[in-house]
DNA sequence: CTGAAAGCGCTAACAC
DNA sequence: GTGTTAGCGCTTTCAG
């Protein structure tokens, strides 16, 4: 009832080759054609373009990179699955990946030795690059394997000008100054920080921008106004609390990511303050929580999904060149971030 | 300086036939001894082993999928990008379609017209499956269009027992009717109802769990106590404000889902309610919010990333079958859920 | 501007 | 058990 070989419309997509007798041309032109090359005359790519329509012709993928060999394979590597951050990269490599050639091979580890273990495999697995995500990009020791492997590699949204690892990120120097700068704009004083994990380089340049900050205006730092927290919501719970029993209370908090902000944001709620009447909040990121809970808070955009884009595209330009032989310089790329104006920061109550 | 040709190991990975002609065998030999077919001598298949660990072999993906036709091509779309749901998916979806050998294509859409459009333009282009989330795979008109259109697909996490479209799902009715039950066994009499979007299936089925485990429980519903949400967080909010409000207070919340049941214990954190001591508060999903904020939620989880592994899956075989012209009967799976404990629950306060 | 020939790396199908 | 012969669908030469 349905013969192999009789391949009717059956599911035998459409070749370059049915194109390309359909437009009474050569399947080379067919392939010019689709690849938008310049040099093919109007009328010829009219009409391919027409036969291409009528057969619903799409190239397919495999034989493409197979004869180009133009095929880029790039390990993604994550801990961390639960951010929002990931969520947000996976989109944006993807996407970027689907564009060009490049296969993306994600592996989830727990922590820095299953990390540099996923490394490893990838090396020997002949991956081409490498794209990393903060917790395991932060490492110093995961840098200098990737260095010593003498594999591409890519990191977003963390700082080190010391290694030959190409970076995407933020300036979270200037992050921490602008949003310090803001919240003093708005008459704030008593400014809260509550820093992020020390062992991420962003936690410290984040603080650097607060203390200077702070500096320019003129106003002294005190220290008890300052919390360690490590990035998560609980950690945020504690440090908010700790500022939120100071004397007197700080008018503002400035949490170095958006899941301390919004504990302080229930902290806050807990000891009936209100926002942003009796106190300011804002964070850094925009990550999905930022805009969840109630009032929405005022925060640093990274554009992560863009930053992913251009870290895929780097390392895609690297690899090329260094298939074709080249040396490519490693790349330090810094995007701009937004400062995002919500409802959890205001002027400081009358005082 | 590089002769083509010359092809030394600069960039050459090697090939099957680097392989075979190193183990001394044919390239069929090492194509069977890499796909595990049983056919090849022991002793064969260890110096095949050999060559290829000696020689760090890979087999060619593209090569691969040309030669075996194998290849299959599955659209991904999704609206909500925001939601952990969709990390989830994602992460799921991809792990899957990376050991088969099924490229996807991810599209976002922000509203039902676009979703049909995208639906439009992966049939035209000749995906040869689509897979679903939620807010899109609830509506009935894109379920027939995907019927219509002749084109296999998957929803995950939405109930349509109508439609041929597959679906991967857990019982929400169960869900629903097992978490109000544990509410129950608590101690808990007045229990707050806070329902999903009408729009999707779910909502109306937790709900319906929600009453006849109340009624098995000999216990009178009271209406007043269900409150309309919209599945955010936003909606939550006032529902919970709602609830909260009543006179006498509820000592349980079960809110439809995690979002929800987040803002119930902001809002119940703003009247100074101690959670669980005053008030228990329960949601279903089991998303990153539940264990980001404190208390964390105790709830419903639902296996997503399992349940994207088996949506790829099925999705795979109806292919499969469908190109070797078999007809697949639709299949609606239900997987397993389980009611996570943790601490925003505990019996009613003593009256 | 267009075409012909050759082959990317692998696996079906068949032989042996 | 293993090798041979084709050819997947496309792009790369290199000719015209």
């Amino acid at each position: 009832m349905k013969k192999p070989g009789s391949a009717r419309r059956q599911h035998a997509r459409a070749t370059i080759n049915d194109v390309a007798e359909r437009a009474g041309v050569s399947p080379m032109t067919v392939s010019r054609v689709i690849n938008g090359e310049g040099n093919v005359r109007a009328s010829t790519r009219e009409s391919v373009n027409l036969a291409i329509e009528a057969l619903g012709y799409l190239p397919n993928k495999a034989a493409r990179s197979l004869a180009s060999a133009s095929q880029i394979q790039i390990g993604l590597i994550y801990d961390n699955p639960s951010s929002s951050f990931l969520s947000a990269m996976l989109l944006g490599v993807l996407e970027q990946a689907r564009q060009s050639d490049t296969q993306i091979v994600v592996v989830e580890c727990d922590n820095e030795a299953q990390g540099i273990e996923a490394i490893r495999n990838m090396v020997r697995s002949g991956m081409d690059g490498i794209i990393l995500s903060p917790p395991l990009a932060d490492s110093e020791y995961v840098l200098q394997l990737l260095q010593d492997s003498d594999i591409l590699a890519v990191t977003i949204g963390t700082q080190h000008v010391d290694h030959e690892v190409l970076s995407v990120q933020i300036d979270d120097y200037r992050a921490g100054f602008e949003m310090t700068e803001h919240i003093i704009g708005l008459g704030h004083r008593r400014i809260g920080f509550i820093a992020g994990n020390p062992a991420q380089q962003s936690s410290g340049l984040r603080l650097a921008g607060y203390r200077d900050a702070l500096a320019q205006a003129g106003i002294d730092v005190d220290e008890r106004l300052i919390a360690q927290g490590y990035f998560t919501y609980r950690s945020g719970l504690d440090a908010a609390e700790q500022l939120l029993a100071l004397e007197p209370r700080p008018t503002a908090i400035f949490a170095s990511n958006d899941d301390m902000a919004a504990a302080t944001v229930a902290s806050a709620h807990r000891h009936h303050i209100e926002i942003p009447e009796e106190l300011t909040v804002c964070g850094v990121d925009d990550t999905l929580l930022a805009t969840t809970i109630w009032p929405e808070i005022t925060t640093i955009r990274q554009p992560i999904v863009d930053m992913s884009h251009t870290a895929i595209e780097m390392l895609e330009k690297a690899i090329r060149a260094k298939r074709a032989g080249m040396a490519s310089e490693s790349t330090h790329l810094t995007v701009d971030f937004r400062l995002v104006k919500r409802d959890s920061d205001g002027p400081p109550p009358s005082v």
